[in-house]
DNA sequence: CAAAAATAGTTGTTATACTAATTATTTCAA
DNA sequence: TTGAAATAATTAGTATAACAACTATTTTTG
């Protein structure tokens, strides 16, 4: 197939738009990263991700979490070490399988929670607070559509 | 001001939003990563960012690639360490601010670059191929309302 | 001009990400 | 049912990212 003119164009569009995305997102990172900091929060942004995970479903394993978090095997290992050295989370056997490890939070890791998700909705809303929902709701389309494109073979 | 449904409304649809985000941006990255590491490129697709800004202004200095490329002067630093390690750039004393060097390819780095852009222009016509002009535009746009929303007060 | 402030770059520390290799356990299959 | 394959988690090595502290210059300013 010939190289088209909209081809042509496309490449170029998506040199910018790759940029784009990867700015914004690693910008709605640091803002979270910053706003967990000034909050004294004691904890990271990926490390609220997997509590709040937690939060949804407790006693998940170690590779449940990857999967619901899009984080890798020794990605998680580190962020449970690190949860369970403050204590917020804490590493049962899992009886049927003992391969695995059911995750559990601990008191002081829901309580740690409470505090926080006042500041992590804060910053939601300064993220996004100001755009139309339709505007949220097509960028997720397009996102997804993205995300699609790449799965297909990027998850072997 | 209370909390509106409105308001509650976006901090649930911003919850979903910025985990799409982030998890589109990652499987990008991932995408590119692999698509050089397939092409036997030698580099990270972080050092391709860098080859390429050279590549529009050669020799300018770290923290001009820094800024150009959203990333910080100690990453940078490293990154150039590498490509010079590699010798695809160089250092060259600026003359004019003895503090500042100036970064210059190398015609290894040229040529480099010349090899590897095709695996790039393919990656991302994977990505984006798919879409219609109209909705890359229309995320570009939202992304950089979100980008500009945290860009006021996180840039101290 | 000399001291202070600003700037460019480096280095160190901690955290996350990916890959590969390793251990322990469980499941599958001949 | 035992040996092979698969699975869950860990460990190690390299790269990127943020932050802080540091050196070497240059610019400001008093």
């Amino acid at each position: 197939m010939a190289n088209t003119a909209a081809q042509k164009d496309i490449v170029k569009k998506s040199e910018i738009s790759g940029f784009i995305l990867e700015r914004t997102a690693k910008r709605m990172k640091q803002h979270f990263q910053q706003s967990l900091a000034a909050a004294a929060a004691g904890i990271t942004i990926d490390q609220w991700v997997v509590l709040q995970e937690l939060d949804k479903q407790n006693g998940l394993s170690q590779l449940e979490i990857a999967k619901a978090t899009f984080k890798d095997a020794p990605t998680i290992t580190r962020i449970i070490d690190l949860l369970c050295q403050k204590e917020l989370t804490q590493r049962v056997i899992d009886d049927q399988d003992r391969r695995r490890f059911k995750i559990q939070l601990t008191p002081k890791g829901y309580k740690r929670i409470a505090e926080l998700m006042p500041v992590i909705k804060d910053a939601r809303q300064k993220a996004w607070g100001g755009l139309p929902d339709k505007d949220i709701d097509h960028l997720v389309k397009t996102l997804n559509i993205v995300f699609n494109n790449l799965s297909s073979e990027d998850t072997k």
